[in-house]
DNA sequence: ACCAGATATCTGGTTAACCAGTTATGTCCT
DNA sequence: AGGACATAACTGGTTAACCAGATATCTGGT
């Protein structure tokens, strides 16, 4: 160890971060709702008892997470949480521009499933009660006839958060969102495919009630995959190099098959 | 289809996110290496024939990505790419600043082993050689005696791209590095770690030339699950809301035990 | 009472000048 | 020559003023 690390490097606090930091606590704690307008960059400036440019510079930073969006001459409005910040990155860092539908759905599928596993063996009570809440609410939503886009993601994301491992549940409900983007214009969800979808989430409900690990993963595995089959794969695969087969987006798990 | 939709949304480009693109492609290219000094604002900005303050928040934008590093009154550094934007993003939008080491090695843990998977599936001729060279390489390194944590990396980089996922990939590289900045502290790669991860890396390997994708998840378990046993687990599994069982930790894949 | 049009005010966007430092250059003495 | 010191040039950081466009307000006529 060395001497010189017990003296840390001290640094004047970015007074722009300090000030972004406070507007994004005040739009996730839902003291500041989506549609409303923020107030000027002058009277921000005032209130923070900072120059406009750090306002300025902290609004920048919230619009490059989606959370606000500036329109010239007319002021700043809330937007809410989103997922526009992993897709700036992707695009900005890995120069991943626009992910082909196939890798984004194989990734989420290697975490939904393992996601699934973790719940079956770690899930509380109380996650389970939770689970099973929010599948019967999408039952309901799609007797009713209506789009249940949200109560499956709902349904997800318990299962996700049932997993005890808190990134892991991020990442799912982060890519969630991105597949429910991209398959936004594939107008999804048609015919018997909601009744399918159900049957198929009962499955790994009842695996994961059981603590069915194996079960749990399969059971998830099927559903994913038949959700696949909705979209027209064909298209997309030889975007990715040719490398992506079909057949090979199937089983990335278990020695099933 | 609504008929609006054939007008697309027109918008005159952000001159900043142009001017940060150029000098990322820059970078990312290898025309600028890390500790090179970056031109001052002033002279980019007249090249560029753009205002100071566009090259301004270009360089901001950079530098959140950590792609860049600006002293006041000396100038802007190359820093080369990183996995601070990600940090960035989770700690600013999920609020999951300083995650567990037991969460972040549990998700690489799913992510690799999967990696491992569909490189023993997919992996061409020319990845395969490549994995074996960068195996080779660290073999080398770790006989030489000095420390190979950038070997070790490599191999498994090069098993994450034989996935043939880049966003898997780009995950997978990100979490490790931040496993690498986690473990730093624990001083690991004590005594004869080095040639046990050596052979256990030798096992994957084989089982992705084999093709065997059984095998090199397996193998790639046992890999991750000896590596974290080095490391104090006991000590960190309370932070997880005692919820991450230790005994969990290992089997979160394949019905195998 | 109501509406059209002019006007004042406010918005974010942009620029240029200035500040406090650092670094490079030049100069003078030894 | 060589080194210490003063000076000039340049760095990113910050501020204030100005710009064009959007909005709100007021005014006058109908």
């Amino acid at each position: 160890m060395e001497k010189t690390n017990l003296f840390k490097a001290v640094r004047t606090p970015d007074l722009s971060d300090l000030v972004a930091r406070q507007i994004r606590t005040l739009v996730v704690d839902g003291k500041l709702l989506p549609g409303e307008k923020l107030p000027s960059e002058r009277e921000l400036a005032s209130r923070f008892e900072v120059g406009r440019g750090h306002v300025r510079s902290a609004i920048q930073k919230l619009e490059f997470y989606g959370l606000v969006k500036t329109y010239p001459q007319r002021g700043t409005i809330v937007e809410g949480v989103s997922n526009v910040g992993l897709r700036r990155l992707c695009s900005d860092m890995l120069g991943l521009e626009e992910m082909p539908l196939a890798v984004v759905s194989e990734l989420r599928k290697i975490l939904e499933v393992n996601a699934a596993r973790l719940a079956a063996q770690r899930a509380s009570q109380e996650d389970a009660t939770r689970i099973r809440r929010t599948w019967e609410a999408h039952g309901h939503k799609v007797e009713a006839g209506g789009p249940a886009m949200s109560e499956d993601s709902a349904f997800h994301n318990a299962i996700a958060k049932a997993s005890g491992n808190p990134m892991l549940a991020a990442f799912i409900q982060i890519l969630s969102e991105e597949i429910i983007n991209l398959t936004i214009d594939y107008d999804a969800c048609r015919d018997s495919r909601p009744a399918e979808a159900m049957k198929e989430h009962e499955a790994v409900l009842l695996a994961i009630e059981a603590g069915d690990v194996a079960a749990a993963g399969q059971a998830m595995t099927r559903h994913l995959d038949s959700s696949d089959q909705q979209y027209g794969f064909e298209s997309i695969v030889d975007e990715v190099k040719g490398r992506v087969s079909v057949a090979g987006l199937g089983v990335q798990l278990q020695g099933s098959e």
